[in-house]
This record gives structure tokens, C-alpha cells and sequence, in this order.
RNA sequence: GGGAGCAUAGCUCAGCUGGGAGAGCAUCUGCCUUACAAGCAGAGGGUCACAGGUUCGAGCCCUGUUGUUCCCACCA
């Protein structure tokens, strides 16, 4: 009895069990083999607040098709998982739940705000590990991290501490991005700008001396209650005698002076403009130059401070309501003006940022940046593909210097300590007992964190065990290819990058693989409040994890966006049902105690084209993985598998396996199962579950799929010949099948055909094809047209041969004339097209020689052609 | 304001270093041919956005134009 497989490929029966049995074979564990190259990714950490979306199984996805491949084709591949704690995201969700138990963070305290943090982790960070194993994720689980791990801690106090030693991270008070929702600084990189509708309001400021005013605009004229200066361009003819001379602001009457700056443009609004140091970047910088005073007028949530007793508590916009009106009341408003502007807003919660002045710590980009600009112009690390290198390149030549400080709890804490005595500070890799400069014990660390993206800068080593030079360490680190997101590249490639060089002194990777974004059918990009976004467990849930992975590898290239659509992974569906039955007819045929895959000794001509088109496979398939073309890779899969060997192979097959010839018999089982085996394994990365369900089914050595040998190309697989014997067969075919199909004949009436060929050996070995591909009753082969009756015949005519099939009472000759003669016709332009070449003698001396002969075999082929069409014509004119 | 991507069949997209355009879906025709109707056989459908240029040869390289998407940027 052989083995039986059920109808359809139900993934359900098989995706968890497989996963088990790999999990607890322990394949995915990285063994430091010392002989092997290594291979290595870390996973781009998940935050521990999310679910799993299209953009992880896409990420994913990539990742373990990677994996898998460099684990077959032997080296000592690692892909080393983990979640990121995610500071601001997580710090949210939490002070969000205990707003629902009506408490606020600093009810709790920081301890037990930490231990509800911890705790919300190990309630929600397992979850999405878990569904990354849904998508068949082959991570070396033993390897997990996590970025707020004791491990990664040390490394964070390590940096830190070093980047302090070395004068690369300072303490300063500057102006940052704050945001007035999370009520912490954020990076530049963490602010996102959006087009905002709003209002030019045009303020006029009176001179003190009561000889007139200064016009000028504001987008924001609340920010007036912390004016310190109004500035106007140094060569602005208008203004310039007014340089020195002394304003009284508007509602707050306080004397502030004409300052002249060069950032202020002469040509926009009126050329004057008002300087608020503690709320606006540009006129932080002023303030700088000017030596202005900086007055801060904001809480940290964005509301006016008690200073000003009028306005005190009403928040930004209710206040920026109430000055306007009091400005209207004063006379100091001119008019309003629509107006469009950039407005900041905080990249986790949307809010609008406030830029203001406060103390925080900072990394000092620009020695940093040089080295990680370096390594990607020297080819150290690529960018895959090359363009998103100019991205990257424009971060890092603009970098400003990143403040990396959070007024957040949830995160590693900044080991630095702060002397009440001295007011000195420590900055220390372990909790310090004294203060470094005076002694003193009265000493308190900073209550701050780092940005979340700072540890995951370190992602690459941190998780190998640096700073300890770990045996994990000296192996698998630097690793080798990064895959991620085009919109990560400033938060996180470029950071890894510096961090990299500076603490390792190599690159972290040697290359990047950037995706796009999955979009969604209409190519919307799928979130939340659309609430278009498509869940990858329901897609597994209902066509499987290799339909979805397969659905994501194909048809994309690197660096673009995808859209996704049911009716994609249903075609990817139908692609796994395919090679499901195709196995399930393989089995059938089986015997119980089939040997394993082998090459038998008889091969017929189908079995060499078979094979050596599969051996062609190998190499291509292999060639677009080593490029990165994953979605190239997968499209020569699909088409082998369905095109070439299911619509041609195996049913040529079936006329071995159908006769009582036991040893043609068994050498068409054992092509088919070495074919289809091999096949398997070269879709292994692409498809794991279903490729590993077959081939324990099939006859086979070794334990499993994933384990076993990448397939290779073999010099002794490339039969030319037979291919090229066999692709005139085939076109013979398909004329014959489309000959019948114009003529409306069905399946069910078979017809003699008989084949007139210069060929005739090879078409007496591919005779019997027709019987079973073409709905042939008996086919003859002859060399010539001596003794064959062509009379009442339609001639079908191939390069290679010409077919006549006797159709007495279908042949209408008259249609039967205008097919050959537009064919001729057809013919006819051809050769036309390929003599126009060929006459060119630019062309046949400048192309390459392969060209030229490529064209040269077929003007003889056309000739051939055409010969036999004339011939078939004249033999109808004639009759 | 700077930079980048995209523009190919009705739709969604491939097309690797330039050698007479492909797939999936959709449409039409004929088939339940004992692996698969989630299938098989066939068909129709494209001046590869436009205009120049380089080349023996351009979907692919160069220049410009148009449309579209995205990223960056301190015109208050």
C-alpha cells in the first residue's frame, strides 16, 4: 500500500507539529561550528507593546528565507530573535491602563511603576515571539533578548560611559523637542512633520519712544509672552535704522530691542520677526548670538505658567485664543491670514511638539558620523539596493547632535550621579558610593532614561554578549545581513552603524536589505484609524503560513512598497495545493519500500530534459538568493514547478507509469521523486511546512528538510541536446493542441497524426507524447512525405516538423488556406525582420558573436519554415 | 526649497550587467483527460507616460517634459 495524502494541502493538519518537532530537534540553535563560515542575523526587535503586522511577516519573512538557505548551503547561520522594550510606547499603554484605576505614575512611585512595567512584559512580551513562530520563524529561541535585559544593560552602561569618557556624550541645556503628551524630549528623528492649516497673524510692535511701529507675522502669538528681541535682516534697507531701537511688547509691556540677525529673510512676511529663545529652534539660535534673554513661558504640558497670572494654566491654543483677542482690544493686531505651515508632531502619540529649553543629555554626532559615512563609500557595509545608501548618507551629513535623555522611567536609567555638595557629576558603569569629585556621599542619580533607541543601536553586539568578549561574540559578530524597513534607516541602521564602529571598531553588517512598506489592496498604507490594516494570523488561519510568506517574497523587488490582497495569497494557496497534489500523485505510485532519491541508470528523453532543467534550477535559484533577488528565486521556483514539471513532466511520466515495463517504470518513479525531492528543497526557505510535510512523505535520507544538503549544480545533469529535442517536441504540441482548439475539436475526438520530420529519431523517441498530450489516436513518424497520405489532412507546421491530422469531413480547405497562408505571412516578417539585422553589417560586426548566431540558427529555422508552409499550401492549391 | 521612487496587458506587478515584452488575477473558448475545477488545454489584450539623444540595437543608459507617491528642510 502506498502512502496516501488527503485531496487538498490542509496547513492547519500540519504548520504547529512541524514547528514542535523542529523546535524540539533544536535545529534552530546556532552550534559555533569553528569550520564553517558563519552567517548571521539579528532580528530587528519587535516592540513588546505590539502584534504581529504585515510589516513584521514581511520582515520576517525575508529574514528566514535567508536563514534557512545559508543553513542548508552549510554554513553556521545564527538568527538571533529578541523584543525591544519600546520606553515611550510601553511607558504609554501602562500609564494608560492605570489611568483607568485612577491612578497617575507618580500615585505608584518609580519601584512599583517598574514592577507593573515588568510585569505588563512578561504578560504581552511573549506574545508576539509567538506569532512569529506561527510564520515558521527558524530563530535560534535559545539566543533570545531582550533590549532591557541585564546583558544589554551593561552594554548601555558600557556605551554610555565611554562615549562620556571620550567627551562624546555631554550634559547641556538646549533646545529640544518636547513632547507635551508623553511629557518627555524626544530626537529629531522622533518628530514628524505634517502640513497643518493656520493663521498668519500680523502684530504690530510700538517703539518706546513712541515714534511709530514694527509690523511683523506669527504663526504662534502666544509665544509673545516669551519675546525677548524682534529681529530684522542686517542689510534690509527698511529696517536698518532701526537696529538698536528699543519695543514695547504687546500686552506684556515689557521693553525688548531691534536686534539684526541674517537668519531673517528679507523677503517673507514683512523682513521682521519676533525672537521667542525658549520656544522656537531658529530663535534659540538668535538668542545664542544675541546674548537674549531666554523666557519660558510653557509648562511641560503646554500650558502658560503661573507668570503670567491672565493666561496661567489655559493650555497653548486657549491661550493663544484669549492673547489674540486682548492684542485685538490693545490695537495691536493688524490682520489675519490663512496660512499653511510645518508643524512638528510626536511620531507615538501625534501630539504637537513643543520645542523648548531644558537640561538633557546629548551624543555628539559629528565624530561619530564621519567613520559611519566612511564605511558605507569603502564598501564596508552595502545597502541593498544601492539608492537607499543616498537616504542614509543625507542623515548622517546633517546629523545634529542626538539627545538621547527621556523623562521617562521605563528604560535603562542614565548612569550618572549628581552631587548636592559639589554639584559635580558621576558618570559610572556601576552605582558609584561617593561622588567622583568631592567625595561626598550625598549623591542621587539622574531620574531619566535613554531613548529606547539607543540600546537597540548596540542590537548587533549587545545581544552577542560585548562588552564581554564572548565566545558568541568572536563568532557570529560582525553579522551579516540587516533586514528592514526603508523608514527605520535614521532611527536605527545608521545608529547601529556608528555605535558599531565606534565601540567594535567594524561595521556591524555587512549588508542591508531594504524593504517598502505592505500596503493594502487600494495601496493605502494599513493602520489603526483606517482600520484597513490586514492581520497576518487571519491570513494564516486561513490559507497557512507558507501561502502568506510566499505571497510576500513574490513579486516585489527590494526597496518597494507591496500591495496586499486576498486574491494574491489565495493564487499562493492554489500554488501549495498544486505541489500538494503533484506529490500525492507521486505517492500513488509508489511502492512501499521505494529506495531514496537516486539518478537511475536508464534515462529516457524526457528524464534528461526533466533533469537537466531542474539542474539549471539549482543554479538559478541559488544565483538570485546570493543576489538577494528573493522574489526572482521564488518566481523560477513557481514556474519549474507548475509550468515544467507538473504540466509536462509528470504527465509524460504517466505513460511509464501506466505500461507494464518494470524497469522503464521504476526509473520514471525515481526521476520524479529525485526531482520533486530536490525541488523541495530549493522552495524549503520560501515554503518550510509544506516543503518539510512532503518530503518525510517522499522517500528520503536525514531527519529533516531543513537540515539537509542545498541542492548543487552537477556538470552531469546538462543534457543540451535532449532539452533542445525536447523543446522542439513540445512546440510540436502546442501546435497540434492549438490547431484543434481553433478548429473547435474536443478532447474526446482523438485523431491520427502523422509527423514528417528531418528529425525522425528524435520524434520516434517523442512519439508517444502526442498519445497522451495532443489527443492523438496513433502517430507515425516519417522522414519524408513518400507514401503518407496528406490528402484531407491539416497540416500543422512547426521549425521542425510538419504534422498532418486527417479531419476529412472538418477540413474546410478554404480556411484551411487562409490559416497557412497567414502564418506564411507571419513567417515572412520574421525573416524579413531577422535579414534586415543580419544585412546590417554594424550588426554583425559589433554584436557579440552569440547574437549574431543566435539570429543566424534562426533565419535557418524561419527558412525551414516557411519551405514546409509553402509545401502545404501548393499541396492544397494543387488538389 | 532639496532628494528619491514610480509611470509596462482591464487590475496588481516582475523584467537581473541594453540583444525583437512576461506572470498572477480578470475576460473569452473548450474540457470533471483517474494528482489537483484551488485544476487542464487554448485565445484575446501592450506605439513599455511623452519628447529628444547615445548605440548596429533602448522597457532598460543620458537629457528634458508631464503626472504621481514618498523622504528631508529653521522662511517666522
Amino acid at each position: 500500500m502506498s502512502k496516501e495524502l488527503e485531496k487538498q494541502y490542509n496547513p492547519k493538519n500540519v504548520e504547529d507539529r512541524i514547528y514542535k518537532t523542529w523546535l524540539d530537534k533544536k535545529y534552530f540553535h546556532a552550534k559555533r561550528e569553528d569550520r564553517k563560515k558563519t552567517y548571521t542575523i539579528v532580528i530587528p526587535p519587535p516592540n513588546i507593546t505590539g502584534q504581529l503586522h504585515m510589516g513584521h511577516a514581511l520582515d520576517n519573512t525575508l529574514q528566514d528565507i535567508l536563514i534557512r538557505y545559508h543553513r542548508m548551503a552549510g554554513w553556521d547561520t545564527l538568527w538571533l530573535p529578541g523584543t525591544d522594550h519600546a520606553s515611550i510606547a510601553t511607558e504609554a499603554k501602562i500609564v494608560e491602563s492605570m489611568k483607568k484605576e485612577g491612578l497617575t505614575k507618580e500615585d505608584l512611585g518609580r519601584e512599583k511603576f517598574l514592577e507593573r512595567a515588568w510585569k505588563w512584559k512578561e504578560q504581552y512580551g511573549g506574545r508576539i515571539i509567538e506569532q512569529l513562530k506561527k510564520m515558521g520563524s527558524s530563530c535560534d529561541w535559545d539566543r533570545e533578548r531582550f533590549t532591557l535585559d541585564e546583558g544589554c544593560n551593561k552594554a548601555v552602561n558600557e556605551v554610555f560611559c565611554s562615549l562620556y569618557e571620550k567627551g562624546l556624550i555631554y550634559r547641556g541645556e538646549r533646545i529640544i523637542n518636547w513632547c507635551p503628551h508623553c511629557l518627555t524630549s524626544i530626537s529629531d528623528a522622533e518628530v514628524e512633520y505634517e502640513d497643518q492649516a493656520g493663521h498668519f497673524w500680523h502684530l504690530r510692535y510700538p517703539f518706546k519712544d513712541g515714534s511709530g511701529y514694527l509690523e511683523l507675522a506669527t504663526t504662534r502669538p502666544e509665544t509673545l509672552l516669551g519675546d525677548t528681541a524682534v529681529a530684522v535682516n542686517p542689510n534690509d534697507e527698511r529696517y536698518k535704522d532701526l537696529v538698536g531701537k528699543t519695543l514695547i511688547l504687546p500686552i506684556v509691556h515689557r521693553e525688548i530691542p531691534v536686534i539684526a540677525d541674517d537668519y531673517v529673510e528679507t523677503d517673507f512676511g514683512t523682513g521682521v520677526v519676533k525672537i521667542t529663545p525658549a520656544h522656537d529652534p531658529n530663535d534659540f539660535e538668535v538668542g545664542l548670538r544675541h546674548n537674549l534673554e531666554v523666557i519660558n513661558v510653557l509648562t511641560p504640558d503646554a500650558k502658560i505658567t503661573g507668570d503670567y497670572p491672565k493666561y496661567a494654566g489655559m493650555d497653548r491654543y486657549e491661550a493663544r485664543k484669549a492673547i489674540v483677542e486682548d492684542l485685538k482690544a490693545e490695537g495691536a493686531l493688524v490682520k489675519v491670514e490663512d496660512y499653511s505651515h510645518n508643524v512638528g508632531t510626536c511620531y507615538r502619540c501625534g501630539t504637537t511638539v513643543e520645542p523648548r529649553v531644558s537640561k538633557q543629555w546629548f551624543v555628539k554626532m559629528k565624530p561619530l558620523a564621519g567613520p559611519a559615512i566612511d564605511a558605507v563609500k569603502n564598501g564596508e557595509t552595502r545597502f541593498i539596493p544601492q539608492r537607499f545608501e543616498k537616504v542614509y548618507f543625507h542623515w548622517l551629513e546633517n546629523i545634529r547632535d542626538w539627545c538621547i535623555s527621556r523623562q521617562l522611567w521605563w528604560g535603562h536609567r542614565i548612569p550618572a550621579w549628581y552631587c548636592a555638595d559639589c554639584g559635580g557629576i558621576t558618570v559610572s558603569r556601576t552605582a558609584p558610593e561617593k561622588c567622583a569629585h568631592c567625595s561626598g556621599k550625598n549623591i542621587e542619580q539622574d531620574p531619566d532614561t535613554l531613548d529606547t533607541w539607543f540600546s537597540s543601536a548596540l542590537w548587533p553586539f549587545s545581544t552577542l554578549g560585548w562588552p564581554e568578549k564572548t565566545e558568541d561574540f568572536k563568532h557570529y559578530y560582525p553579522t551579516n545581513t540587516l533586514v528592514t524597513g526603508y523608514d527605520i534607516i535614521p532611527f536605527w541602521v545608521m545608529r547601529m552603524m556608528f555605535s558599531g564602529i565606534e565601540q567594535t571598531g567594524r561595521v556591524p553588517f555587512d549588508t542591508v536589505l531594504i524593504h517598502g512598506l505592505v500596503r493594502d489592496a487600494q495601496g493605502r498604507k494599513m493602520s489603526k484609524s483606517l482600520g484597513n490594516g490586514i492581520d497576518p494570523l487571519e491570513i494564516i488561519d486561513k490559507y497557512g503560513a507558507d501561502a502568506l510568506r510566499f505571497t510576500l517574497a513574490t513579486g516585489n523587488s527590494p526597496g518597494n512598497d507591496m500591495r496586499f490582497s486576498d486574491e494574491r495569497v489565495e493564487a499562493s494557496r492554489n500554488f501549495a495545493n498544486k505541489i500538494w497534489n503533484a506529490a500525492r500523485f507521486i505517492l500513488m505510485n509508489l511502492d512501499e519500500n521505494e529506495p531514496a532519491p537516486y539518478i537511475p541508470e536508464n534515462l529516457d528523453l524526457e528524464d534528461k530534459w526533466i533533469l537537466s532543467k531542474y539542474n539549471e534550477l539549482v543554479s538559478g535559484v541559488t544565483d538570485s538568493l546570493e543576489k538577494y533577488e528573493l522574489g526572482m528565486a521564488v518566481q523560477k521556483l513557481y514556474d519549474f514547478i507548475w509550468d515544467v514539471f507538473c504540466d509536462w513532466y509528470i504527465e509524460i511520466a504517466k505513460i511509464r507509469l501506466n505500461s507494464d515495463d518494470e524497469k522503464a517504470k521504476s526509473a520514471a518513479k525515481a526521476v520524479l521523486v529525485y526531482v520533486m525531492s530536490n525541488t523541495l528543497k530549493l522552495l524549503h526557505p520560501f515554503m518550510p511546512f509544506i516543503t518539510e510535510e512532503i518530503w518525510q512523505t517522499l522517500p528520503h535520507t536525514g531527519e529533516s528538510i531543513m537540515v539537509s544538503e542545498w541542492p548543487s549544480f552537477s556538470k552531469s545533469l546538462v543534457f543540451a541536446a535532449e532539452e533542445s529535442g525536447m523543446e522542439k517536441i513540445m512546440s510540436a504540441v502546442k501546435a497540434v493542441r492549438n490547431r484543434r482548439a481553433e478548429m473547435n475539436v474536443p478532447p474526446s475526438k482523438k485523431a491520427r497524426l502523422c509527423v514528417v520530420t528531418k528529425e525522425k529519431e528524435l520524434f520516434d523517441s517523442g512519439a508517444k507524447f502526442f498519445t497522451r498530450l495532443a489527443s492523438a489516436s496513433e502517430i507515425s513518424v516519417a522522414g519524408d512525405e513518400t507514401g503518407i497520405q496528406t490528402e484531407g489532412c491539416v497540416s500543422v507546421v512547426t521549425e521542425a516538423a510538419v504534422i498532418y491530422i486527417p479531419m476529412d469531413e472538418l477540413v474546410d480547405f478554404k480556411a484551411e488556406l487562409e490559416r497557412l497562408n497567414k502564418e506564411k505571412k507571419a513567417v515572412l516578417k520574421e525573416l524579413d525582420f531577422i535579414s534586415s539585422k543580419l544585412n546590417n553589417p554594424g550588426f554583425v560586426s559589433k554584436a557579440p558573436e552569440a547574437v549574431v548566431n543566435a539570429q543566424r540558427e534562426n533565419l535557418a529555422k524561419q527558412t525551414e519554415k516557411l519551405k514546409m508552409l509553402e509545401e502545404s499550401i501548393a499541396k492544397i492549391e494543387n488538389r
